[in-house]
DNA sequence: GAGTTTGAAACT
DNA sequence: CAGTTTCAAACTC
């Protein structure tokens, strides 16, 4: 039993709030920079077809994350695509680099030698990344080392409950003409903490701010900050003939911060000079696909400022994240699918699991007192005794008719109900992950099962009293199709939402790029008429399969023992052990909600018990 | 590549 | 919350 104190518990509370979309009075800031369990590498690995380093260990929750980081008069002196933060020749090592179509060549690597990896120190642990590959010494960010890792990550959040949130958010007043204030960039985003620099002039990259290539904010408490819109400084960094040369910038930069260069007037800028609530965004640097649709959203959604499409204000996940090195992807179904909606197709699940145990427990009892007058009758006349076997024969064909088309209705639904062991059928091969999870949680679920409160608990307690427990199986079996079933309709309509908003997302952004033919939109929308039409909500890795999470059992174990301490109703974990796996099946809902919201490990890990409590406290 | 600088994160 | 220390990246030579 898992002790849960109650001081996490409030953070994941929190923490949960943060995750739900569409309240943006209840929204803390917003989160964008979602910390994978896709490392660059593996989000790149995706395009390469390479192997992941931790193929069971990190969900792929999200398409290719790229960055985009590249000022058009930059861009133009660059690479035709420009996806990668703008490194310094020098300072990129080889993994940083990239390939010439934009491809980030591998994940950056982590040097760390005195904090296991398991601080923010670390960038990889700070972006929700394992390590791999990295140059780090006494690493503790790996699978190996998951135990640790967990910890290391509660005690962050303990920290500061926004430790993996981005710190590069979109701004949710991004318009048209702030884009077109600014001369040399278009700005979409600004640091959510800002930065405090003090002697780089925030023209180097130890300014967060310069290294996301944003402009100072007025959440920045920098001193002799350079780096806002018409600083000569910062022009001169990147304007000129030298857009790609980074020895120059930094030259400039040095120059620039000495007073060198531009009319450094005024030593610390006023706050007004700095951009405020202004965004930037670099061009078309990014020739992603994915990213021309989040982009496209993006303008999208500006086109309905409060609606419930406008996720840059109210959305903890914006459609672009520019943080240091990611955008994260944000699915058309993020706005669609609520927990609220979660909740209630669990409880109809619930509901139809108790409903089909009934009837068949109905169907079964009616059917054995039938058999058993018979067989009354029939022993009453010791000369009818074959015609008796041959009835009890009859019933025992109708239960195994039962049975083939139960199998059979398991056959229905094996495209729906594909999440990796999540509601294997009984006879169905169970991945590793599953049947360990299995084993944990059997007890914890007969146990729930028998228990007088659970829904199953009737029906369980019905079939526990038929022989070999065929009844139970029987009924399990026909609970699981339902259910199956039912899931099944509910993805499909849920397709057919998503559909739909691409429709009108794509619609809205036509009439935008009618209105406007700045570069940006049109390099959206040239993207976007490319591939766009032909796009399928499900078919072009908005909404897909997600595996197993990195460590099911400690998810799991949390989950059960979550619920069975805190709850005194009826229970999930009872309830769907007719789905042999009843809590990955809630975490699949969680992974699937998760994944339309384009969240990560870290807030998986901390959301999912407390979303579990929430569904079975509901109930 | 070693040493220095820098600012965020962590700690007190 | 402010000051200090730790840390790793950025930078310089």
């Amino acid at each position: 039993m898992q002790i849960f104190p109650i001081k996490r518990l409030a953070r994941q509370l929190d923490f949960t709030q943060g995750v739900l979309p569409d309240h943006p009075q209840s929204q803390p800031p917003p989160l964008q920079k979602s910390p994978l369990l896709v490392s660059p590498a593996a989000a790149q690995s995706q395009s390469q077809s390479q192997p992941q380093p931790h193929p069971q260990s990190q969900l792929q929750l999200q398409p290719k994350v790229v960055e985009i980081q590249v000022e058009p008069q930059q861009q133009q002196q660059q690479q035709p695509v420009r996806a990668v933060k703008p490194e310094s020749p020098k300072s990129i090592p080889i993994p940083n680099t990239e390939l010439k179509d934009g491809t980030p060549k591998k994940q950056r690597q982590c040097n760390c030698k005195h904090s296991r990896c398991l601080k923010l120190y670390c960038e990889c642990f700070a972006s929700g990344t394992y390590c791999d590959g990295c140059n780090c010494v006494n690493c503790y960010n790996n699978v190996e080392n998951e135990a640790a890792r967990r910890e290391a990550v509660e005690a962050t959040l303990e920290r500061n409950p926004n430790a993996f949130r981005p710190k590069i958010a979109s701004s949710p007043h991004g318009t048209r003409d702030s884009r077109e204030e600014t001369g040399d960039g278009l700005v979409f985003v600004k640091h959510n903490k800002g930065c405090h620099c003090k002697k780089s002039g925030c023209l180097k990259k130890y300014c967060e701010c310069f290294q996301a290539n944003i402009l100072c904010s007025e959440n920045c408490k920098c001193m002799d900050c350079k780096n806002f819109e018409g600083s000569e400084e910062r022009r001169a960094l990147f304007h000129g003939d030298h857009g790609n040369n980074m020895a120059y910038i930094q030259q400039a930069a040095n120059a620039a911060i000495t007073g060198a260069i531009g009319s450094s007037g005024y030593a610390s800028p006023p706050v007004s000079r700095k951009r405020k609530g202004q965004e930037l965004f670099f061009g078309q640097a990014v020739k992603d696909p994915s990213f021309d649709r989040i982009g496209h959203f993006q303008q999208g959604s500006h086109i309905k400022p409060p609606a419930p499409c406008s996720s840059l204000p109210s959305n903890p996940i914006g459609p672009i994240t520019l943080g240091p090195s990611k955008i994260t992807y944000r699915s058309l179904l993020a706005d669609i699918i609520q927990p609220q909606d979660l909740k209630e197709l669990c409880s109809v699940l619930v509901v139809l699991s108790g409903e089909a145990a009934k009837t068949f427990s109905d169907q079964r009892n009616s059917m054995e007192k039938q058999v058993e007058d018979q067989r009354e009758t029939l022993l009453a006349s010791s000369t009818e005794e074959r015609l008796q076997n041959h009835k009890e024969s009859d019933a025992d064909k109708i239960v195994a008719n039962d049975c083939s088309s139960t199998n059979h209705a398991d056959k229905v639904s094996p495209d729906d109900s594909s999440a990796d062991g999540a509601d294997m059928p009984k006879g169905r091969p169970m991945s590793p992950g599953t049947l360990e999870l299995m084993c944990d949680e059997q007890d914890t679920m007969f146990m729930a099962a028998a228990s007088p409160h659970g829904l199953m608990g009737q029906g369980c307690n019905t079939y526990s009293q038929l022989p070999c427990g065929q009844g139970m199986t029987e009924a399990h079996a026909e609970q699981e199709r339902i259910v199956l079933t039912k899931f099944r309709d509910c993805l499909n309509r849920l397709i057919t939402f998503g559909e739909i908003k691409e429709t009108k997302c794509s619609s809205l952004a036509r009439i935008e790029l009618g209105n406007q033919k700045d570069p940006l939109s049109n390099g959206i929308g040239n993207t976007r008429t490319g591939t766009g039409s032909q796009r399928r909500p499900f078919s072009n890795g908005v909404v897909k399969v997600v595996p197993p999470p990195a460590k099911p059992t400690q998810m799991v174990t949390s989950i059960v023992s979550t619920s069975d301490t805190l709850t005194t109703g009826p229970s999930l974990d009872a309830t769907f052990n007719t789905l042999a796996d009843g809590v990955a099946f809630v975490n699949m809902l969680n992974l699937i909600w998760l994944f339309l919201n384009g969240k990560g490990f870290f807030q998986l890990v901390a959301f999912i018990p407390i979303h579990h409590l929430y569904i079975v406290s509901r109930l």
